[in-house]
DNA sequence: CGCGATATTGACAACGCTCAACTCACGTGG
DNA sequence: CCACGTGAGTTGAGCGTTGTCAATATCGCG
């Protein structure tokens, strides 16, 4: 989302905010808390968590380099819908609301940049609301996984590899399943050659093969 | 979202636009049309309805009076990412993605005010998204019924009525279930005289009672 | 008046959640 | 260096919620 700045504003525009770093399990801000700052990852990894009335929780998203988090609700003057915490050792800017007001007035390509940012999120949730509805339980697993793939996929000459450490668990909680399943199904795809699984580690070897699956009859 | 302009500068924004009706059942715009203009509905109510691969649909959201929607997309210039239908017959307003930018420039208050009815959507489904990931089938249909009370609740000395016909296909659809089950869980409230239905109609009698069935134990 | 859209209701099957027991990897401290 | 504990993952059995299939009832509109 700063690509389309030069260097030396983009310069500025750190030197406005706050660079930190973040101990893997850091929570960055919880949900609930007033939203009083904007928040951009330089490097990591960081999950937003939601949790629910029934003890439950879900993972909303994952957050990498260069994506903004915490901003939207910012801007809106509301508190933080979800948690956001560090699921490795990561970096983060942060800028007051205050100041990220005046950025965008000095630099709208930081207004533009993300205003489309959330409309593209907007996007996503609505595809995963019309997913969640009608799909069974296989298909979105598959289709998690393909999100994680295309957001934080790594090549390797086995496949294509999720660059961050996660759980069935957290698998679980994106995909509306329980790790349970989730675990089932890994391994059935595992003995398909589909995908290879690790302790916190997971590789797609046959991406098409997800495709299909994901694509119902 | 026009709430903060003056009379002369909203009767010049209506006029850079076109203005139409809207029999019930027209599609305004379809998932996959290029996303060229930017809707702002004036009176009636209008579905925002994704197909989905499978043959299913999920109804989205429903839109009324002085919502826009088509907006983001026609600015992102992205498709649309689902169909837009008049349910009753209805009043529409409509733009150009160019008009609306130069609206936008003049009138900042019409930029600030879409940014934040889609930073509140994105809130929205974000919510729905945690919804559908655990929650029960009653639970979801009671949330799915609260959320259709607060954006078209009609106060009536009965109760509160959703003032536009609704199905309990479409209630299905949003809720994200099937229309068999909608038809018994509303069955079972109307006996606990929770709500009351008829055809294509919904008359809430006891929010409370709702409320206790969308919260799990 | 008749047909299509909407809604109701029952029977049945199955998907996937809950509960439960166990294995395995890893890190920590004695 | 090994024992132990904890977090992660696996696997099995049983059952409940909910979707599927099917038949019928009702309402409205043309």
């Amino acid at each position: 989302m700063f690509r389309s700045l030069d260097a030396q504003a983009l310069s500025a525009i750190l030197a406005a905010g706050t660079v930190r770093g973040l101990p893997a399990g850091r929570v960055i801000f919880a949900q609930g808390d007033d939203g009083l700052t904007c928040h951009s990852l330089l490097e990591g990894r960081v999950k937003i968590v939601q949790a629910r009335p029934d003890g439950n929780q879900s993972v909303i998203r994952f957050i990498g380099p260069g994506e903004m988090y915490g901003t939207v609700a910012a801007l809106m003057g509301k508190p933080f819908p979800a948690d956001a915490v560090a699921v490795v050792d990561s970096v983060e800017v942060y800028w007051t609301v205050a100041t990220m007001r005046q950025l965008m007035a000095r630099y709208p390509e930081v207004a533009m940049g993300s205003a489309a940012s959330a409309g593209a999120r907007l996007f996503e949730m609505q595809d995963r609301v019309g997913e969640m509805a009608g799909e069974k339980v296989e298909q979105r697993i598959a289709r998690t996984l393909m999100r994680l793939v295309q957001q934080a996929g790594r090549k390797t000459p086995d496949g294509i590899e999720i660059d961050f450490p996660i759980t069935r668990q957290e698998l679980a909680e994106m995909a509306g399943s329980t790790l349970h399943t989730v675990s089932r199904t890994l391994a059935a795809w595992d003995d398909r050659g589909i995908t290879g699984s690790a302790r916190r580690r997971i590789i797609v070897r046959k991406l098409d093969a997800l495709v299909d699956l994901a694509e119902p009859a």
